[in-house]
DNA sequence: TTCGCCATGTAATACGTTACATGATTGG
DNA sequence: CCAATCATGTAACGTATTACATGGCGAA
C-alpha cells in the first residue's frame, strides 16, 4: 500500500524520503501515515525493483538528499493499481471504542475524562483541517494545471472533516448520557 | 492490543478461541476485527504468561474444545490496562480515500461506479448495525446483570451508525461533486 | 548552548494477513 | 452427497512500530 502512495506523489514531481514524509503529514495526515523508516526503506527496495531512480545530489553547506524520481515502469505500475477499483471496505480499529465497550466496571468519573480528553484531541484535528482548506485554495491559483487534482484533495479534505464532526458529535452525546446515569 | 481484548472478553465468562472469534465478529465488529490465527496464539502465550489458563474439553460426537479462563493475574493486567486512559487518537487508514486522492487523471465513470459500489457497502453495514441493536435490548432483558454493560455497549454501536451515516453522506455528496464536473 | 529542523539510514521487534492443514457433524 | 458450521492449530510472509545512530545549521 505505501507502495502505491509513494508512486503516486513522486508521479507529481521527483523528491526525496524527508520531502514524501513532510507531505504525507501535512496534506494526508487525515487518511493515512507513515513512519520515515518505512518511507526509506520502501524507496529502496522500489528502486531495486526498478520503479524509481534516485540521484545523490551532494548539498554544499545544506545536507545531501537523494532524489527519487518515476521510471515508465513505475508509472504504469501506479496506473494499474489506480485502474483496478477498490471492492471492500478499509477495516476500522478504535482503541477509544474498544475501551468503551468495557467500561462498565469503570470509574465514572474517569471514563468521563478520558472523553474529554478525546474530545479536545478531534476538536483540534477539526480546527487544523480548517486551516488547510485556504492552503489548497492557493496551490489551485498558483498552479492552474493542478485544478481537477485540486478539486480532488478538497472532496478527501472533507472526508476528514465530516469524520471529526462525527466523532465530536458522538462524544458529546456520550459524554451526556454517562453523565446522566 | 488484543490481549486486552481477549482478557476482556474472557472477564464476562470462559471461552474457546473458536467462542472469542464469533464474539468479535459478532459483537464488536464495528470498530475492530482480529483473525483466528492471531486468537489461537495469543491465546497459547497469554497462558505460557500466566494470564489465563485452559482446560481440554474432550467433546463426545461433538469436536474437542480448549476453554480458556481467566487467572487473577490475567484480571489485574485487564484492569490495570482499563484504568490508564488514552491519550492519543486511534490513526486512520482509508484506501478508498486515498485512491480518491490520486483520481484526478482517472476516467470519471470509473471513479464513480468504484464510489457506488463502496456507497453499496456501507449501507448493508448500517443495516446490518440497525439489524443488532434489538439483539443488544434481548441481552438486557435475559440478564439484568449486564445492564450497565448493555448501555456501553449501545454507545459502541452508536459510534458504528454514526460513522456509516457520515461515510454514506461524504460519498453521496462527493458522487454528486464528481457527476457535475 | 541548547533546541528544533534538515536529512539519512539500520536493526530489532511486534503485529497483521494469507495460506496450509485436518477432521467431524448437520441440514438441505 | 455436498456445503456449511464447528473446532483447532501452524507456517510463511508482509507490514508497522520503536529504537538506535549520525551530523550540520540556524535561531533564541
Amino acid at each position: 500500500m505505501i507502495k502505491y502512495f509513494l508512486l503516486g506523489f513522486l508521479n507529481y514531481q521527483p523528491m526525496t524520503g524527508y520531502d514524501l514524509k513532510q507531505t504525507i503529514d501535512h496534506s494526508v495526515s487525515h487518511f493515512w501515515h507513515a513512519y520515515h523508516s518505512q518511507i526509506y526503506t520502501t524507496l529502496r527496495q522500489m528502486e531495486a525493483d526498478k520503479l524509481v531512480v534516485s540521484e545523490f545530489v551532494h548539498g554544499e553547506g545544506q545536507p545531501d538528499r537523494r532524489v527519487y524520481s518515476l521510471t515508465d515502469a513505475g508509472r504504469a505500475e501506479f496506473k494499474t493499481w489506480l485502474d483496478q477499483p477498490l471492492t471492500e471496505m478499509s477495516p476500522i480499529k478504535e482503541e477509544l471504542v474498544l475501551r468503551l465497550f468495557f467500561s462498565a466496571s469503570r470509574d465514572k468519573n474517569s471514563v468521563l475524562s478520558e472523553l474529554h480528553l478525546q474530545h479536545d484531541l478531534h476538536q483540534k484535528k477539526l480546527n487544523e483541517y480548517h486551516g488547510i482548506t485556504p492552503h489548497i485554495e492557493q496551490n489551485a491559483k498558483s498552479a492552474p494545471e493542478l485544478a481537477r487534482d485540486v478539486l480532488f484533495w478538497k472532496m478527501t479534505l472533507n472526508m476528514g472533516i465530516s469524520y471529526e464532526e462525527m466523532y465530536i458529535a458522538w462524544l458529546e452525546k456520550t459524554i451526556q448520557e454517562i453523565e446522566r446515569m
